[in-house]
DNA sequence: CTCCTATGGTTGAACACTCAACTCAACAGC
DNA sequence: GCTGTTGAGTTGAGTGTTCAACCATAGGAG
């Protein structure tokens, strides 16, 4: 890089803001899900993941890739979240390297629980302090920068956000902030 | 809380997409700070602001402020940088419970050393990838969710987000991206 | 002055994440 | 059959953050 290309003023102000943004609201999302629900956000995420899958069970690799996680990193969440009984790992019979992670009743519950605080959370401290037209505004330039930084149009190819599949939108099951 | 105030599909679609951001963004910046600087993203930022302020020195509650951490992170994060000789902690005369906080010739040769890379990431992750309408858009709900999130007005009032002073700004000492 | 509270800051344990190294199985090519 | 490579997943050490407890000083109120 011969010259750098320095940030001008207006870039400066949005990305201080951005930063800012970004510490303040997921430190408090964060604390509110520790607080109430005794997890951290990467945690209930993994369990809105698995619950939104069919069976309540994913491949470990595919919750990974899903739940935006390392290997690494969800294979100690796991273990952590099997301690609490609230996923049970089993073996993959077609691939015995591969292993499946799925979400007990007790897990689901726990999400169920989790969920209200968590949705209220989101939106006190996000939508309500935003008009419609910010709102569009964030998700345009969120999924523009979904899209770029996975090198994939963000729509329509698909689960890439891990959506729900509507087959899965019965009622109780709802964590909808994930 | 009688009755949850679910997320209707524009808002979950956009929560997501925003959360899928922070992720990868900040991962990836993360990553080329600790890769190409040997610091995490969090004491960038205490060397930015202490490089901003006068003398180069601010007192440990003013910089755990402005630098949008924990008093106990803080303690923590200089604790290690002045191991690495880029802060020096002395005493304050006039309030014996004080401390201040300098960054050394070494931490600011370190900071000049760490911007350009840091700058083109964040430019190249962020900025490449979105028109001036979306820079715009997205200071706009930045700034507007900043206020929200200290419960005040990002401006005029000033230096909540530590914007450097124009005196500040000589050549060399500028990592614009904190 | 004495008490009392608030403020500035540090500490250590608990915990989550990262990185690199590793195991084991699948799947080539030969 | 072997051999090398890739993929799935785990492990342990190192590091950063949080939380709660703590110490010391400042600044009142009486």
């Amino acid at each position: 890089m011969a010259h750098t290309r320095w940030l001008d003023d207006e870039e400066q102000r949005t990305w201080r803001a951005f930063l800012t943004v970004q510490r303040l609201l997921f430190e408090r999302v964060e604390r509110q899900l520790q607080n109430e629900a005794r997890m951290p956000h990467g945690y209930y995420e993994i369990l809105v993941r698995l619950s939104e899958a069919p069976d309540r069970t994913l491949r470990m690799s595919r919750l990974a890739d899903t739940s935006l996680s390392s290997r690494s990193r969800l294979s100690h969440a796991v273990a952590r979240l099997e301690e609490a009984g609230w996923v049970e790992r089993t073996a993959c019979e077609t691939d015995r390297r591969g292993a499946w992670a799925r979400l007990t009743d007790a897990g689901l519950a726990a999400l169920q629980a989790a969920a209200p605080g968590h949705v209220e959370t989101v939106r006190s401290l996000l939508f309500d302090a935003l008009t419609p037209e910010q709102v569009v505004a964030l998700r345009d330039v969120s999924e523009t920068l979904v899209a770029h930084l996975t090198d994939r149009p963000v729509w329509p190819a698909g689960d890439d956000t891990g959506c729900p599949t509507p087959a899965q939108a019965d009622e109780g099951a709802c964590p909808e902030a994930g």
